[in-house]
DNA sequence: TCTGGGGTCCTAGGACCC
DNA sequence: TCTGGGGTCCTAGGACCC
């Protein structure tokens, strides 16, 4: 069994490029939340040395004098066309598991020197059907597809193809002498330190260390991915996403906020978001926890984290939120000037599942609304979100005020192009 | 002035048990 | 002077991914 990997290039940039063609041979970064960092990033941005994850402050003058086109990240168009783009790729192959917004897994349909005929056909449908410019990697494992796949994005392949099985020997152990450890999947910044004063720098160097030492010196994952570079495929294809362990909301805030009332706000807003992912993904939760904290790059850091159980395991907003604001009360300091805040539900379980329930809370208590009471307020919110967006009705202290304090910053989102009328572009128009 | 968000997995260390 | 061994469970923190 071969893998193919499919993964678009500079993906955000090229959502924004789909809708605003000027754009195209122009240096384009795209923001994080809150304008903070550089997300995704042009060729012609990565040509300036705009490093990914770097703080918007620290190139904004180079961007000024070079004419970089700077957006703020509009992740419903991103999440709509990478919905579309994960539908056209399964229809190139029977077992497919989608790994990020923008790369999946697919097993090859077709053997031998035809694996690069077909990476080239969904290569061409992707960029024809959906104007997207994607890179294929194959390989006999998941982490050469990847390896391969990165070759391809640095061009050493014709066609943005490029298969472990067609490169010339030589050339397969020249490519595994020049590319540094940090390029393999799973190797980041850390490991490959560690690995660069252990005397390994480059992936040749790593195929010819001793299994046995790097499973005791670095544990079973490095382990792994020793032999899957040598071939030997240890990852499977995950084709039905898992069921979540954990879910987590949390912002920064748009500016440093310290009242109580604010944090409870924000807190809010993600208490029900976390309700609607938790429902979304069939589960209940146990346990919550939240964060609040200040800034770690400024003044003196407090990070105040508390955790609350649940008396019964809930989905529900009403119940999350008892919890929240308990936490709440016992992590806040005043005084603080606090830039995030979020939560994170633990023990989750399947709404499927039997639990256990409260011995000392009357199930039938008159005086608080019952579990299928909540689930049909629940289904009605989540009708009016899916119809009137961020004007939906929601609940408590969210969504009194349209203007907060502690809101977004996003001084350059482009319109939502596939999720309102208004905001269509009209083709001729100008 | 200004530094994202949401996941996973692994390990170390402490509490506790017999 | 000298203070066991082996197991489980939980949590915190680190590293990684995109």
């Amino acid at each position: 069994m071969r893998f193919a990997l499919v993964d678009a290039n500079n993906f955000y940039v090229s959502c924004e490029r789909l809708f605003a063609p000027q754009l195209e041979g122009r240096p384009v970064v795209i923001l994080s939340n809150n304008d903070g960092c550089a997300v995704s990033r042009s060729a012609e941005a990565k040509a300036l040395k705009i490093g990914m994850g770097t703080p918007y402050f620290q190139w904004q003058k180079l961007a000024k004098q070079q004419g970089v086109v700077v957006l703020s990240s509009n992740y419903a168009l991103y999440g709509e066309l990478s919905a579309r783009m994960m539908r056209l790729l399964g229809t190139f192959s029977a077992a497919q598991e989608i790994y990020s917004i923008d790369e999946s897994f697919l097993h090859i349909p077709v053997s031998g020197k035809d694996a690069l005929r077909w990476g080239s056909t969904v290569r061409h449908r992707v960029r024809k059907e959906l104007g997207l410019p994607v890179c294929v990697g194959i390989g006999p494992s998941k982490t050469l597809a990847k390896l391969c796949n990165h070759w391809a994005k640095k061009g050493r392949v014709a066609e943005g193809v490029c298969d472990w099985d067609s490169i010339p020997d030589d050339q397969k152990v020249q490519w595994l002498q020049d590319t540094p450890m940090d390029a393999v999947w799973g190797v980041g910044r850390k490991l490959g330190e560690s690995l660069r004063r252990q005397n390994i720098q480059q992936i040749a160097d790593f195929l010819r260390a001793d299994p046995v030492a790097i499973r005791q010196r670095y544990g079973i994952v490095l382990a792994r991915t020793q032999q899957e570079l040598q071939g030997i495929s240890c990852l499977q294809l995950e084709q039905i996403p898992q069921k979540k362990q954990h879910i987590q909301c949390s912002r920064s805030f748009g500016q440093a906020v310290e009242s109580l009332t604010d944090l409870e706000e924000s807190l809010s807003v993600h208490t029900q978001r976390c309700a609607a992912k938790l429902r979304q993904d069939g589960q209940k939760a146990q346990g919550v926890q939240i964060q609040i904290r200040s800034s770690p790059h400024r003044g003196r850091y407090y990070s105040g984290v508390a955790f609350r159980p649940l008396a019964n395991p809930s989905n529900h907003y009403q119940d999350l939120w008892q919890a929240v604001k308990a936490a709440l009360a016992e992590a806040y300091r005043p005084g603080v000037r606090y830039a995030k805040s979020g939560i994170l539900l633990s023990a989750l379980q399947d709404v499927n599942m039997p639990e256990t329930r409260s011995l000392f809370i009357a199930e039938d208590d008159a005086a608080t609304p019952g579990d299928a009471q909540k689930k049909a307020l629940a289904d009605v919110l989540t009708l009016l979100k899916k119809r009137y967006g961020k004007a939906a009705p929601g609940f408590g202290v969210a969504g009194l005020r349209t203007e907060r304090a502690w809101s977004m910053r996003a001084g350059n989102r482009s319109p939502y192009y596939l999720n309102a009328w208004s905001d269509i572009p009209v083709v001729g128009a100008g």
